[in-house]
DNA sequence: AACTATTTATAAGA
DNA sequence: TTCTTATAAATAGTT
């Protein structure tokens, strides 16, 4: 199409050659628009002029990036290289280690023992009892905490509460009834002995608080 | 350029715009391919048919990739951006879980106590309980059927040895001693002894077949 | 960049 | 899809 037939090869001149690029340039760009238009086509054309100039069409509602991607999903051809595979590597890792942490889980949740000998139950067996006793202790080492703790916040409130009561006696003493400062006393001790009765009452640490809460009177 | 002039809008009739299409790709990969012969381009065209069919050119010595890097280069557009986005999405939910997991496991353990509650750790230990009942169970289960293999072996072997020591009296009874035939003998319970003795010998059930190897004499 | 002779692409029809 | 063909469109070479 033009005065003569040419040979499609690479044109010599390079006058020549920049003048038909920009000709067909904006041809092939004529015809990537089109094929959208008229067919309702997705369409990427990115084109680089051998002096490295950048010209690029994309169908409307596209971008280049859709395109490449969905390009790469069709082809399975992975464009991304290094990190790509890196983080591939880390997924398929991450998800190894899962695999494990999820079967020693099971089996220590005691399912699928299938696969297992005498001998591995039987180390299975003793690991969980291991745990077991841990944990118990733990149990008890919070427990003991807590109750210690609650012993000492009965015995500050014994002392205010035998402070007040010797205070009181002295008001008593001296001339007026003050029965409002009676009625703040009882909320003081009250919170505190609800709150060590409330405190794991089955526990034989708390059980012995409790024991003292009535030793005390404070009940 | 064809037998009427046409509006460039999308073809309605979907056979006219599929065949419309399938001329109008070839045309746009020629003219892509001259354009990179003729001047030295490099080029990637990227097309979706509104089915969803792929048809693709790139300039030779390049690549997809390469262009699209080029691309990004250029534009500052980063077309993985999402890709990428998502991976480490995923990632990152991957590790959560591995996380949650380890934790899980850790506390069955009886490792991380630290954060939990009276509560929380009676729960863990009763989980735990459960967990060695199981196991021990099935371990049981194993050692009964494991037992039950070996008394069955134990009675076919004793029966192979009545029958060998009737040939044997037979044959002694006619005229030679075949000494060499007593050896086979041994050496065939022999084996059979050292399986059951080497099986879980402090089991119950195992005790009870040892005791049963001892009953019948192979010892 | 414009012109134009010619080639090429392709719309319509088969 | 493929072929045919008339015609539109693209473009090579020229100005």
């Amino acid at each position: 199409m033009g005065r003569g037939k040419i040979e499609i090869k690479k044109i010599e001149n390079p006058t020549s050659r920049q003048v038909t690029y920009s000709k067909r340039r904006l041809g092939i760009m004529k015809k990537a628009e089109e094929l959208t238009v008229l067919c309702d086509a997705q369409l990427s054309l990115i084109i680089f002029s051998s002096s490295g100039k950048l010209a690029d069409f994309c169908s409307p509602s596209t971008d280049v990036k859709d395109i490449v991607e969905r390009y790469q999903n069709v082809t399975g051809i992975d464009i991304w290289d290094a990190q790509y595979q890196r983080m591939q590597n880390t997924l398929r890792n991450l998800r190894e280690i899962n695999r494990n942490l999820q079967k020693e889980i099971r089996q220590r949740k005691g399912e699928n023992l299938e696969g297992l000998g005498v001998k591995e139950l039987r180390g299975l067996e003793q690991k969980l009892e291991e745990s077991v006793k841990i944990v118990r202790q733990r149990k008890y080492h919070v427990i003991a905490t807590q109750t210690d703790t609650c012993r000492k916040k009965l015995k500050s409130s014994r002392q205010i509460y035998r402070a007040l009561t010797h205070e009181l006696q002295k008001l008593d003493e001296e001339n007026q009834p003050c029965s409002f400062l009676v009625e703040d006393l009882s909320c003081i001790y009250d919170s505190s002995i609800s709150m060590a009765n409330r405190l794991h009452r089955s526990e034989p640490n708390v059980q012995k608080v409790v024991r003292e809460c009535h030793e005390f009177g404070f009940d």
